[in-house]
DNA sequence: ATCACATTTAACCAATCGGTACAAAGTGGT
DNA sequence: ACCACTTTGTACCGATTGGTTAAATGTGAT
């Protein structure tokens, strides 16, 4: 009734040379399954699908990550670290205020698109209620320098006199993500319903100054009525 | 093999008296399965499901919208007129420019935050890329309106030279829509990292403020750094 | 040499799920 | 009275899919 044996027990049966290499092998799946998940959603997306354009097999994906729910969650923090350590490579000491946000948005705004793996992912876990992203200790750490990057150019806005008081600096981040977030998350909508002059190379270019001048405008002194 | 025919060749077998109403059936379904698609997605959310919170019966789901992939489509479409048709309500001509477009800021920032369901498919419909939309004539007239509202208050503003030129109404709406669809887009996420400051009363009263001054600093005519 | 761990392979399973078949009958406009 | 359309009810089906079983064997650090 069950033949399994019988397919290794021959004579050959030659089993294919391989190394061992765990982090290699997580590696792989976490980036297959990211890319699975962020087309499909975390219920569309097929851990067959998944495991056929790994490198390695279905068995594995439930050896590391135990079932599919534990997959989307690794490939959640590891995104999010991912992502984030990108961010890292950003210096703005030595600019003045204005250049310095100006820069801060303009990379976030350029970070975002080049990451659509990325938002498209943020977009299914607000769909899932965030409830996979409550469960990771890991994350909430990461974002802190987020907001203290923004404080330090803030705080140098204010004295110098380029930027009014009373802002807090989490609302100014929400800003610079709103508008960087949209430009990807809501491309294919707004493009359909209104044309893709705005997504096209130029229309990116302009549109990346227009939200760096959005922001700046948004938190300089200069009155407005 | 099959004692289908019995259940009802009984006796009495006394069928449920009912009244014709397809419309009532359709539009039952359509804000059944709105409901579901938007809590779980296309993939997510289950006929069965959607058939038992219905009034009526899995079988005129068929019957009325073909299949899964139909019922969202008619769904989509739904969602989008019902929404747009509730922006009608909004008279804005004897307003001054400024406060025209305070207003439709806020209304905007409002109208999205009491729709959360509409958000949510929106956001479905780009992570499947659009293709539901774009198969649909009826949605791309809806939305020219949206851009002639705003042409008119920011031609009105141009001259009054309380706006600088040189910016699109396309460009504006854009703006507009970013920040009021962000704010329940990705509610869960950011306010699971950063706090939820922004999402209690207090804070949607000051954050609808903040991205209507944002707007209208945007636009404006005096200068910035 | 040992031993825990990593990897391979492929069949298999139970449940889920989208979609149908079939049959009967009520409704309402003409 | 007719007849197209609408509704009810339920069993059923075939495919998909997340997850498992099984056993054998390679790897590499100690």
């Amino acid at each position: 009734m069950d033949s399994r044996q019988d397919t290794d027990s021959g004579k050959g049966s030659q089993r294919t040379r391989w190394k061992q290499d765990p982090e290699g092998v997580r590696a792989n799946i976490l980036a297959v399954a990211l890319k699975e998940f962020s087309e499909h959603g975390l219920s569309g997306a097929r851990i067959d699908e998944i495991a056929a354009k790994t490198r390695t097999s279905k068995r594995m994906i439930y050896y590391y990550f135990g079932d599919k729910e534990g997959l989307y969650q690794k490939v959640l923090e590891e995104t999010y670290r991912h992502v984030r350590d990108g961010e890292k490579e950003l210096n703005l000491e030595d600019l003045s205020p204005v250049d310095a946000l100006r820069q801060l948005v303009e990379f976030t705004f350029e970070h975002h698109r080049r990451n659509p793996d990325f938002i498209r992912l943020v977009m299914i876990e607000n769909i899932h209620n965030g409830d996979y992203l409550k469960k990771s200790e890991l994350i909430r750490q990461l974002n802190q320098t987020a907001i203290s990057r923004i404080e330090a150019i803030y705080k140098k806005g204010v004295e110098t006199g380029h930027f009014r008081k009373g802002i807090a600096p989490v609302a100014i981040h929400w800003e610079i993500s709103a508008l960087s977030f949209f430009n990807v998350s809501n491309r294919m909508t707004f493009s359909q319903i209104f044309g893709d002059d705005l997504f096209d190379d130029k229309g990116q270019l302009e549109l990346r100054r227009q939200i760096a001048d959005s922001v700046i405008r948004f938190v300089s002194s200069e009155t407005v009525a």
